[in-house]
DNA sequence: TATTTTATATCGGATATGCGATATTGGAAA
DNA sequence: TTTCCAATATCGCATATCCGATATAAAATA
């Protein structure tokens, strides 16, 4: 264990969340992501997610010029990312303070 | 992958952040997380979470009649907290209007 | 056109995570 | 005391998680 309250998993969440907000490419997401926790993703950390939630329907690509793709999160995507945030708030709901505190 | 946001992880953050609002034994924490989660986590997952945090001194053992082992959180314990509710309020800042909306 | 850069994709592997099964141990109850 | 139960402890394992390295491909730039 590297140290206490590592902070691992929940990337799943995060990235279907992030794009549930605004369509997003992967280098976006990375990006965010970057901004939020310190440290950028690694492209093997993200791209695989991408196609995770893409193959489960719950993202779709959208078109978009160049080569970049960007994504929309689907009907699907909404009502996972819909239980899976209650999941959170039940697990976290005492955390409304600290983030009301300590964030801006 | 078990299904999307599958909630993994942030045990160890979760427990310490149990003991620290309250002098909790293996069981109290066992039967916390239940109610947060809908599933009791088994003996195997949590009392080794214990032995950790009690390990690197963010824990300790009060003393408690008959065998039950009561833990309250250390002055590194506490530090240790504020740390990881920091990170975890950078990453996830906007959850503060669905836990206050969702939560009771 | 040739080269470089940038975004996406994939794969193998190291490590973390949590569980099931089982053991132990002290107290309660018979 | 003997039996039973409840809380704690530990071990091996299946799986999840994420990363580093590398590949591919398209666009930008020289």
């Amino acid at each position: 264990m590297e140290s206490c309250c590592s902070m691992k998993g929940f990337l799943t969440f995060i990235v279907l969340r992030l794009i549930s907000k605004k369509n997003m490419s992967g280098e976006e997401v990375r990006e965010e992501i970057r901004k939020r926790k310190g440290t950028r993703p690694s492209p093997g950390t993200v791209y695989p997610v991408l196609k995770y939630l893409n193959k489960s329907g719950f993202i779709e690509e959208i078109k978009h010029k160049g080569k970049i793709k960007k994504y929309k999160i689907t009907k699907k995507g909404k009502k996972e990312l819909n239980e899976a945030t209650q999941k959170f708030c039940m697990l976290f709901y005492d955390m409304k303070d600290d983030l009301s505190r300590r964030c801006y």
